[in-house]
DNA sequence: TGTACATCAGTGAACGCGCGTTCACTGATGTAC
DNA sequence: TGTACATCAGTGAACGCGCGTTCACTGATGTAC
């Protein structure tokens, strides 16, 4: 039953992504390491061959998740960004979307290991965004800062929201449309 | 054993409330129902003489806890709020704090009579925050709660983003600084 | 008002279950000669 | 290149533990007469 030193490592790669899905959708407390290794195509006792502890793994899946996110919306415009974020799509797929909106509260009662992960994905979400910037002076700098962190906030919380309401809860679409809308307004 | 129907009626309600106050604190699956009838004061068998199960308790101590800061806000105008609730008392305070801000993301994956709570939670919260308004026409009503709902999403994404980052984090303090600002300035 | 009995809030042991983790084992891969 | 052995990713049973829930029991309260 051994395996190529290849094959091993693209198994170890391929738990982690299923994880950081599993994770994304059920929480921290809600998949368990034998839930994550069958969703993964293994028997949970092979976990500890890749992983020490579930800690460790729950830090490396917010790791690659947040990486993950922060690409994809590298160079993006801001309201291209708001858009795409602050959408029934995404919020109906927490699973493959921002990391931070399905596990910021998540994060506040783990380990340091992961809050220290996620503060490293919100600056690399920050500096993603913060690529349409041209050169600009310090204060300008500053400013421009403040206002990513301002509106990643926001639609943070849009999301969040909207999501703690029932499937078929009208008050759910209002707060993401209500949100989009003046977000979107505001930067404009 | 036996105690007072008022008595009884009496340790029901602090059940509730030491659950309202664990649950933010340590999230819906941190907290067990013998953790709960522990720091309430009694032995953990006598629970579901008060309640049918868990998930029943989670719903009431989320309604519970949801009125209470809905009636707290209650007629505090806009500024007076986001300066209260972006602070680093309430952030470091979950458990006294906004049940929104605390739980929103555990609430998106619990039953529906949990979710149900919230929204309604929500539309008290909302309506806490519309006390201050004076008599309105129908436009500027739905402007009025356009807004309300967008700062509520915007100061729950602050404190929830900030609560992710390590306790030392200075990414922490500067969230709320923005963020609180930010929303003021807007609101001005 | 007094008495005899039923009720039921609270106790503490016990239940089955799922969790994170460990372990002896397998057998193909990788390595030493 | 071929052979003999060590390695170690993956298997599946087992571990101790804590969880939500159940249960027989207690004894003060509440009720019926």
């Amino acid at each position: 039953m051994k395996v190529t030193k290849k094959q091993a490592l693209e198994n170890r790669a391929h738990i982690v992504e299923t994880a950081a899905v599993l994770f994304r959708e059920r929480g921290y407390d809600g998949v368990g390491v034998a839930d994550i290794m069958a969703a993964a195509g293994f028997t949970h006792g092979g976990f500890y061959k890749h992983f020490r502890s579930k800690a460790d793994l729950m830090a490396e899946a917010a790791a690659s998740s947040l990486a993950q996110s922060a690409t994809q919306s590298a160079g993006a415009d801001v309201a291209g960004f708001v858009k795409e974020y602050i959408s029934r799509k995404h919020r109906d797929a927490p699973g493959h979307g921002c990391t931070l909106a399905a596990l910021c509260s998540d994060a506040a009662r783990q380990p340091e290991s992961v809050k220290t992960t996620f503060a490293d994905g919100i600056e690399s979400q920050l500096a993603a965004l913060a690529l349409e910037d041209g050169p600009l002076n310090k204060t300008a700098k500053r400013e421009a800062r403040a206002k990513r962190i301002d509106t990643l906030a926001h639609v943070i919380g849009a999301i969040v929201l909207s999501r703690a309401c029932p499937d078929d809860s009208t008050l759910a679409d209002e707060i993401l449309e209500v949100c989009r809308t003046r977000i979107l307004s505001q930067n404009a």
